[in-house]
DNA sequence: ATATGAGTTACACCCACAGTCTAAA
DNA sequence: TTTTTAGACTGTGGGTGTAACTCAT
C-alpha cells in the first residue's frame, strides 16, 4: 500500500506532479489538472513505488516496480544480480490521457498492483486525452500525437476543447495559423526542415574521460548555435511562406535571430518534440545564463562546478541524448526545478551552454538535490543503454554528491518567491540604504512614493 | 610573458516583521 | 489525545561592500 493522495488523502497516490510537487491518485490527477490550461501542462509521471515520494524514472520489468533514480540506484546500481534487470524508461505526460493512452506510453500501466482497485483507478478508463501533449518524443507516440492533432482526440471534453484552438509550433497559439498539418511539420520536421532536436547530433563527444564541459568545445557550441539559428530561421521562413502569419502582427519583426536570445530554460523547449510555447521561447530575450554571466569562459568555468560536470564524464552527453532517444526522460530531469537546467543561449557573438543549479523551490529542491542531480551523477541515465565504460562506482558517486553539495552551499541560485504576502510587505517597506527600518523611524526610501524622503 | 590598475560582475549581508513551525504546557 | 501558547525561525527586497574577474596598458 502506497502513500495517500496529497489531494484527497483517500486514495493511493500513483502519479507525481512536479509542478505541484504532489503525489496524486489518478482521479485527483485528472481533476486537478483539468482545472485550467496551465495546470494541464504540468508534467506528471508515475510515483516511485519504493520510496513513494519521488517521481519514477524507470520501470524494472523483473520486479515490476517503478523506481525513482535513487531507488533505482540502490536497487540496481550496485554490482548485484539485480543490476542486470531490464528497465524501461518511464515517460512523462501532461494533459488528461486516457487509460489506453497512458498504457501506450507506459506499457506496464495496467500492471499496477490490482489490490483494491479504487474508484479513482476505475475512472481511468473514462479519461480521455485532451491536450495531445504526451511528451514522448521520437517514439511511436508521434503517431498518436499526430492523430490527435488532426482531430483524433474526439473524446476531448469541454475543458479540453479549448486546447484544440491552440495551434502549436509547440502548443502555443500563433495568430493566423490554424493548420494542424503544418504544425505537425514544424513539430516533426519536414523534408526541408529537420526536426530541431536532431541538431544536437552535431555535437560529437570524442573523449569520455574528459570533463563534459571540456568535451563540448566552444566551436561545437558555435556550430550548434548556427544550426539553431538556421533551423529557426527556416522554420520562420517556411511558416511565413505557407501561412503568411507574419503580416498581421509583430511576430515576424521580432523574429530576428541575430538579435534574439534563445534562452531555453526547459529542456523540452529545446529538444522536445512538442516545442511547446515557442512564442515564449522566441520572446525570451534574456541572454543571461542561469549562471548569471554572458561570458562564455565564465559560464564555462561555472559549468565546471556544476554537478553534472563533476559527477559524470558523460553528463553532457546524457543531457543531450534524450533529443534522439527519449525527451520524456530528459523532461524528468529538466522539468524538475533543481535539476541542472540546460540553458542554451544563442546570440550574435555570444554562445553559451550552461547548467543551472537549483532554483530555490524548497520542497521540490530538496528532492531534486538527491534525485535529478544524482541522476546525472550516475552517468547512466535511463535513456542510456547499459554501458560499462560509463558506469559509475558507488564511491565515485558519493564523492561527486559530496562535492556537489559543497558547491551548492556556496552558490546562490535563482530566487523564487515562496510567500507572496511577504513579498508584498517587503515591496512597500520603507528602507534606509536598502535596509528595512522600523515602522515610524526615519527612512530614505519609500517604495510607495518612489521618493527619497525622510520621516520621523 | 608578466605585472598592474581600472572597470565590471556576482553575491553575501543587513535590516524589520508577519507568517510559519516546533515544542512545551 | 487534543488544544493552546510561547518562542524560534523563515523569507521578503534594495543598497552596500567585497571578492573575483576581464581587459587594456
Amino acid at each position: 500500500m502506497g502513500y495517500m493522495c496529497d489531494f484527497c488523502g483517500d486514495q493511493r497516490s500513483i502519479v507525481y506532479c512536479r509542478s505541484d510537487a504532489a503525489c496524486l491518485c489518478l482521479s485527483c490527477d485528472r481533476n486537478v489538472h483539468l482545472a485550467n490550461a496551465l495546470s494541464k501542462r504540468h508534467s506528471r509521471t508515475l510515483l516511485c513505488e519504493r520510496c513513494n515520494s519521488q517521481p519514477a524514472l524507470v520501470r524494472c520489468a523483473e520486479e515490476r516496480v517503478s523506481l525513482c533514480q535513487n531507488c533505482d540506484w540502490i536497487g540496481h546500481g550496485t554490482s548485484t544480480s539485480a543490476s542486470s534487470h531490464k528497465r524501461q524508461t518511464i515517460n512523462c505526460y501532461s494533459g488528461c490521457p486516457s487509460a489506453s493512452e497512458l498504457s501506450s506510453i507506459w506499457s506496464f500501466v495496467l500492471d499496477f498492483p490490482s489490490g483494491g482497485e479504487s474508484a479513482c483507478e476505475q475512472e481511468l478508463g473514462l479519461m480521455s486525452i485532451t491536450d495531445n501533449s504526451i511528451k514522448n518524443s521520437w517514439g511511436p507516440n508521434e503517431d498518436s500525437i499526430s492523430q490527435n492533432a488532426a482531430g483524433g482526440g474526439a473524446e476531448a471534453n469541454d475543458v479540453c476543447d479549448a486546447d484544440k484552438s491552440n495551434v502549436r509550433v509547440g502548443a502555443t497559439s500563433v495568430p493566423g495559423i490554424n493548420s494542424t498539418t503544418q504544425n505537425r511539420d514544424q513539430i516533426h520536421g519536414s523534408a526541408n526542415n529537420p526536426p530541431l532536436p536532431k541538431l544536437v547530433e552535431h555535437i560529437t563527444i570524442k573523449d569520455q574521460t574528459r570533463n563534459p564541459w571540456d568535451m563540448v568545445s566552444k566551436n561545437d557550441l558555435l556550430e550548434l548555435r548556427f544550426d539553431l539559428n538556421s533551423h529557426l530561421a527556416d522554420l520562420c521562413c517556411s511558416a511565413t511562406k505557407d501561412l503568411a502569419f507574419c503580416e498581421d502582427d509583430d511576430l515576424y519583426e521580432d523574429f530576428n535571430m541575430d538579435e534574439m536570445d534563445l534562452n531555453f530554460e526547459n529542456y523540452e523547449e529545446l529538444f522536445g518534440v512538442t516545442l511547446n510555447h515557442s512564442e515564449e521561447l522566441l520572446e525570451n530575450g534574456g541572454i543571461e545564463s542561469l549562471f548569471g554571466t554572458k561570458d562564455m569562459s565564465a559560464a564555462d568555468s561555472n559549468c565546471q562546478g556544476a554537478v553534472a560536470a563533476e559527477g559524470s564524464s558523460a553528463g553532457l552527453v546524457n543531457a543531450m541524448q534524450p533529443a534522439c532517444s527519449n525527451a520524456a526522460s530528459a523532461d524528468s530531469i529538466m522539468s524538475t526545478k533543481t535539476e541542472p537546467i540546460l540553458c542554451f543561449t544563442a546570440k550574435q557573438g555570444h554562445s553559451s551552454l550552461s547548467f543551472s543549479g537549483l532554483t530555490g523551490d524548497s520542497n521540490a529542491g530538496d528532492y531534486q538535490e538527491c534525485d535529478a542531480s544524482s541522476m546525472l551523477l550516475m552517468g547512466e541515465p535511463p535513456w542510456c543503454p547499459p554501458c560499462p565504460e560509463t558506469s559509475f562506482t558507488s564511491a565515485s558517486r558519493s564523492k561527486a554528491v559530496l562535492r556537489y553539495k559543497e558547491k551548492k552551499k556556496t552558490r546562490k541560485f535563482d530566487k523564487r518567491v515562496r510567500y507572496a504576502s511577504r513579498k508584498a510587505r517587503a515591496d512597500v517597506r520603507r528602507r534606509v540604504k536598502g535596509r528595512f527600518v522600523k515602522a515610524g523611524e526615519a527612512y530614505d526610501y519609500d517604495p510607495l512614493t518612489q521618493t527619497e524622503t525622510r520621516s520621523y
